[in-house]
DNA sequence: ATAAGTGCAAAGAGTTTGCATGTTC
DNA sequence: GAACATGCAAACTCTTTGCACTTAT
């Protein structure tokens, strides 16, 4: 899916709420899947604020990643640091996140075993689920390495 | 475990940080223990203010709340309501949660061979875990019926 | 002209913190 | 009386909202 199908895309999610693909709009949605990292609205604020003289301001930020959640454009993750971060879905299958305690660094993984069973346990209690999120906290290679070094010096 | 033993469990933690069991403290303890809920700090100060006539702040609630949960004594959990949630740990072993989209009833649930499969998909990594949390998210079992119904009705 | 969009600054929610006062050993 | 605790209110962070102004059709 390229770029001009994902914007294509969105026009089509606003106009069904009577909504319009504003050049702010326009913008963000370009900034967005221009990266493939993990993001804040403020990180996000400040991208915008450096690609060219104008400004959108927060607000329209806000309430653009609110649009792009809804439409399935982008996902939200807490992981645990105060602000909500953001990833972009599309050409981006589902996937957890593996999250490092000492340099917050995220890590992506999917395991299809996993999703089944999330499925089971649902269901087997009744349940039917819209969506789920898994969060692995831990160390990652290197810190751990850093971590035993320290350990073992101490 | 016994709630006498868990009051000796958290004075020795405080202890070991130069920190006293006051009053308050041993209120809050008790209090958190005596429900088998999730629970907001705001919903526990509401508890407390309750219980006797006799005040404590926000501020001790959330300053004891954050000794209990480096403690171990509480987990914490955000159900993507805004505030934060917390639930005793000890005589609960580890669960994961179910989150009721329509009335945000949480279900708890555990499954070994989830569990297992996150251990080894952090380890494949090279990763080393310290904890995870998994949420699912979706209609139990009543809303499921109250949402098919006004399905069908429409 | 009408409906929607923006930016600003103010408001909000939840939580943390500075500080004067109290308590405890 | 030194060190820690508390309560209060103010501060803080992230996010949302009200409103006057602007834009597009």
């Amino acid at each position: 899916m390229n770029h001009s199908t994902i914007r294509k895309a969105f026009e089509s999610h606003l106009r069904g709420r009577n909504l319009k693909l504003t050049p702010q709009r326009g913008r963000i949605l370009d900034r967005v899947f221009a990266t493939h990292d993990h993001f804040s609205a403020e990180t996000l604020y400040g991208w915008l604020k450096q690609d060219t003289g104008a400004n959108i301001s927060r607000a329209t930020v806000y309430r653009t990643l609110s649009l792009l959640e809804e439409g399935g454009f982008l996902e939200s993750l807490d992981a645990g640091q105060g602000e909500r971060l953001y990833e972009h879905v599309l050409g981006h299958r589902h996937h957890d996140h593996l999250i490092c305690i000492d340099c917050e660094r995220i890590e992506e993984f999917y395991d299809e075993r996993i999703e089944k069973l999330q499925e089971l346990a649902a269901e087997s209690r009744g349940w039917t689920l819209t969506h789920h999120n898994l969060r692995l906290f831990g160390r990652c290679k290197v810190c751990q390495r850093k971590h035993q070094s320290e350990e073992s010096n101490s």
